[in-house]
DNA sequence: ATGAAAGCGCTAACAT
DNA sequence: ATGTTAGCGCTTTCAT
């Protein structure tokens, strides 16, 4: 069954009336119509009303363009992801959907708008007219970032603190949610740990670094296999490579579940038993990897409130307020793995 | 570690020089600035070159709103997203990244910018002045659906199709899906069948009608569960509450992945075990389902597609030319269950 | 409590 | 190939 439909009278912008229609209508002049339909207290309510009444009736759309133009600001935030298509990954996953229905709550509570994009298609006029930027993800070695930086609008990053970066940055705690996985590792006695990810993002050395601290105070020192992608595949894929180096592994961090996942069906293929011979922690405590059997352990993050404070400090940066880096607390959540 | 950001200076929209000033520096006058950065051919390639170079060394900044009020349009799509918080559901789940990966890659390289908004702030002026609304999910009872409508924009639907719109809609075959999920089970000689989904969701509606076509030609009744929410959790409960009225069933298909999780749960918790007594299949073909164990059997549609279908649809409709309703073919993924 | 004037930065239309 | 004029729709002065 397939619907035709035809062009019917949408309105276009600039085809409604204007505030000067209303004004004609009203019998006042367009300022009038300006403060009534903005609250303003300098206007008789009941002329308010009549006023809000045909605009209702005209089926009035407000121009924002005008005011942005007029008012010198657009009250748009831009929001980029890293958005690559792929089978079986969307960026770093769960990520960009929970943080974006943070931000997107906290910046419509203040009268902000999203604009959406990724950073292929990042340099567009309005993108670089938006008043501020939030980046997800600061990308492999930070070129994302510098990029970005590049554009001079105040500009918020989710990711990891970079020791001599110059910009401001929201993520979670990378480094103790590796020194959770350790100490975790540490009280169920494994001694031959292994770590899996991709170190040339900052946040997965993070939690490398706070893993490592935590089991080399134990004189515990960690194998290293890094995916290829985020995937669950690259991540089966490097995990029977570690094994052949070093099949005797008792314990593996992963810095994603997926990669947890693909780490763990690695594990199986070789007959190695999840959790009783190899224990496994994945990070970011997906409903993929809670529901998976085994229940994956994994580290648990609060991306909706990651994604609440990236919009106050953007809202504050646009006010010219001073604003922090800020580090959010993770917290293991540990399940059948 | 926490390091504090002086508010350095950005550039406010308003604040960098306009195309006068570097009209003033190149000895030329606004407009051709104008189409220089515009490329028109116009121009002088040399004056042009000029003039970017200029541009470049003043980084100057577009104002988008100055140029949308002079040629009234936005060229911004709103996307909108019902995006309420909630535990292990975000929204339908993986529906709104792959779309939203979709749709913003075409609407950019179409010069289109993407305004993302959810369903409660969704009213906002500036959603209002967008050129069209993408409307990701129709809503329990066509709501959502009947909200955006009255905003008189050029509108496109993801979801079922429904008898008696007025709209354009794009989705994957639900009929289609539900049929397959019936075929399969009619081969594998399943009798005592169910289904659970919340058929006050259209697409769910849709799902149910091609998979009891398919049943009623064979002689063969659908027994239906009605979960509370696109949840595991609610998945599992309402399964639990069907096999106390029927605990023979031999197969169920579940309206999404994350349901038929939970019913896979619950059947196990019962004692029946997946696929050999139940066969189950779920719809979306989330990651989540196919790296399940046992990994589930799934109605697969292709997301990132239907993204990029929905903003052509959308920019069509822009154009004032006319746009059909289309529907995606979906296919089976059988795997363990 | 209401209005008149002005201008935000850009580009289409019409010169030259 | 370049310039002049005008105006998009709104809101901030500064009157009244």
């Amino acid at each position: 069954m397939t619907l035709t439909r035809k062009p019917s009278r949408h309105r276009t912008p600039g085809s409604g009336p204007t505030m000067a229609d209303l004004a004609e209508l009203a019998g006042v002049s367009a300022i009038t119509v300006s403060r009534a339909l903005a609250n303003s207290p300098l206007v008789n309510a009941e002329t308010a009303a009549r006023v809000k009444a045909i605009a209702e009736a005209q089926g009035y759309a407000f121009n924002v363009s005008a005011r942005n133009l007029r008012l010198r600001s657009n009250r748009t935030v831009a929001v980029i992801v890293e958005m690559k298509p792929s089978q079986d990954r969307r960026m770093s996953d769960p990520y960009p959907l929970d943080l974006l229905g943070g931000i997107s709550q906290e910046l419509a509570s203040a009268g902000y708008c999203v604009l959406l994009s990724t950073r292929q298609g990042g340099d567009a006029a309005a993108v670089r007219g938006a008043d501020a930027v939030i980046l997800l993800g600061q990308g492999a070695h930070e070129d994302a970032v510098e990029t970005v930086a590049r554009w001079h609008l105040p500009m918020v990053v989710w990711g990891a603190q970079v020791p001599h970066d110059a910009h401001v940055t929201v993520g979670s705690d990378n480094r103790r949610g590796g020194a959770l996985a350790a100490e975790r590792f540490v009280a169920l006695g494994r001694h031959r740990i292994a770590f899996l990810g991709d170190i040339a993002h900052a946040e997965v050395a993070a939690r490398l670094a706070g893993f490592e601290t935590v089991l080399a105070a134990h004189k515990l020192k960690v194998s290293q296999a890094k995916p290829a992608a985020f995937t669950v595949a690259a991540g089966a894929k490097a995990t029977h490579t570690l094994l052949e180096r070093q099949p005797q592994i008792d314990a593996l961090f992963a810095a994603s579940d997926l990669l947890a996942i693909g780490a763990v069906r690695a594990l199986t293929e070789r007959g190695r038993r999840v959790p009783d011979d190899v224990s496994v922690i994945g990070y970011d405590d997906t409903p993929l990897g809670a529901t998976y059997v085994p229940a994956l352990s994994s580290v648990h993050q609060n991306l909706h409130e990651g994604g609440v404070l990236l919009a106050r400090k953007a809202l504050a940066l646009i006010e010219g307020r001073e604003v922090e880096s800020e580090i959010l607390p993770t917290n293991l959540v540990v399940r059948a793995t």
